[in-house]
DNA sequence: AATATTGTTCGTAATTTTGCAAACAACTAA
DNA sequence: TTAGTTGTTTGCAAAATTACGAACAATATT
């Protein structure tokens, strides 16, 4: 048997991946779940309610920073979080086009091996 | 500060963590994609599509298969994979909610620090 | 100036993930 | 029986992830 090993993922699968990678952790979920939850809110309100140490929270936080889902702002002392509005839109349609594909009817594997 | 660390996460947020992570690859979306875009295949067909070697795909087809997503069936000498189409529309209807929550309005915060 | 608050970064450790080649198991064909 | 096909498993290495406490920077308060 034969893999090719010439292709790439394309652009449009490594993003998606991206995002469901930052969503793969509970912490992150309930993160992204509170902020959606409201306009925005503070490094502090976010640690509260997760089982967490902060330095945990705050390398959390710096994913779904850097795979575009929430943004930050410095307002002395503090740190505003929210969603990244934008990416949410972008992320919430991949993964409807990655699922509308689909049309449920029978699973042609009958056992889960 | 103080962070609580008595709480748990949640039945749900857990799942959906799990979707997510299991989708946290693009060679794992590839094979969904592939997948959700036929009834059925066979390992070599899937192994074709992507640029990795073969042990590295039965790798992750085993992570699909124990997040629930994929079945895969022995019909010697080959072996079929589909698409578990149940736990394929909990998946849906989890990512549907968790996305449904946010209204799209403007960034509370305006810089991405 | 000294202290308190807020959150990030650093250093470290344990675990998981990703990947491959080689060995293997199971069945088929010659 | 021998050889070929198909796909999993094993063994290993490199890298990434998850987590924490301690140290740190920046601002605000006393």
């Amino acid at each position: 048997m034969i893999c090719q090993k010439n292709k790439e993922y394309g652009i449009d699968t490594e993003e998606l991946a991206r995002f469901a990678k930052a969503m793969g952790h509970p912490a992150r979920i309930k993160i992204l779940q509170f902020l959606s939850s409201l306009d925005s809110c503070f490094f502090g309100d976010i640690c509260q309610e997760l089982p967490i140490a902060k330095a945990t929270v705050s390398q959390h936080l710096s994913e779904l920073k850097d795979a575009g889902l929430i943004r930050g702002e410095i307002e002395p002392p503090k740190v505003r979080y929210c969603i990244d509005k934008g990416n949410w839109e972008k992320a919430k349609s991949d993964f409807q086009d990655f699922f509308k594909k689909l049309e449920p009817k029978e699973n042609s594997c009958l056992s889960k091996m």
